[in-house]
DNA sequence: TTATATGCAAAAGCTTTGCATGGGT
DNA sequence: ACCCATGCAAAGCTTTTGCATATAA
């Protein structure tokens, strides 16, 4: 969303990628910025597909390839939805969140919720586990609350 | 893992499936019997397969399709780990759970938090949203605190 | 008797990989 | 120069589907 995020991560993301050996190609060019841009909520690779077929910057081969090496470097997430389809976004600590999905349309909100973040830090301490990562999807309505009678 | 629980969801699960007008095949009696014994946490399509392949007593095709009724029906739910393979575990409110991975051995442990679970009516609170359902994943490593260099 | 269940084999969809070529540093 | 990146096409895997047959109610 805001430029400060998306310069944030792609500045980081460069480094990673010369730092650990590997060179900037066409293809991870076009990839990594449109992640950039546009990753910061659940992106398919077939998104990321269609979105550089347009522009021929990336055949498929590439884009899954790049997709794995920033999942291996901890620049992206990799995530699950309910139709099995791999789902990329940003790994931006500055932008930790959760999703809800509406039951009706399945369309995906992302939130974030700091009291969330602390009852998952105690159900660790409860367990007696060093918790390095969670996630948490929720499911609902997002329907408005319903309107008098108003047809 | 209790008599108690494995035959609760069996009588629901028969019941749910005659109500809505399916029949009960060799292939159905079969994958249903196997979750009702040992479908309690994540059981792949895969190992379902798998187990019957050995008595004979149900084909791929007619596993994923037993395994997408139980679903729709609500019996079943339906999860993608990292790996982006489909497993399935019975819904049983009494044994409302969620699951911790070790970061090592991918090994997967499933754990109970009420205070979990009220943090998480609070949230749906805050977001305005009535919730239906919800899923944690927990990630940590589950070695032991270490022994005072006793090789 | 009629709609559903089943199995097989083929197809579909997402993702990975082998290989030859192009390109970064 | 050396090694990595890329594209294409083929292969791999999980899951779905068409169709003919068997079977539950």
């Amino acid at each position: 969303v805001s430029g400060a995020l998306r310069d944030r991560w792609l500045a980081r993301a460069e480094h990673r990628l010369t730092q650990a050996g590997l060179r900037a190609g066409a293809a991870r060019t076009a990839v990594v910025e449109l992640l950039a841009r546009e990753g910061h909520c659940l992106m398919s690779a077939q998104e990321v597909c269609d979105r550089l077929r347009a522009t021929g910057t990336a055949s498929p081969a590439s884009v899954y390839r790049v997709l794995d090496q920033l999942c291996d470097l901890g620049l992206l997430h990799r995530l699950y939805g309910k139709d099995g389809v791999a789902r990329y976004e940003i790994v931006d600590p500055e932008n930790h969140h959760h999703h809800l999905v509406d039951e009706g349309s399945g369309e995906v909100r992302p939130f974030k919720d700091e009291q969330l973040e602390e009852a998952i830090e105690k159900v660790g301490r409860r367990l007696g586990v060093r918790i390095t990562g969670h996630e948490v999807t929720l499911r609902g309505s997002l329907e408005r609350p319903p309107k008098r009678s108003q047809g």
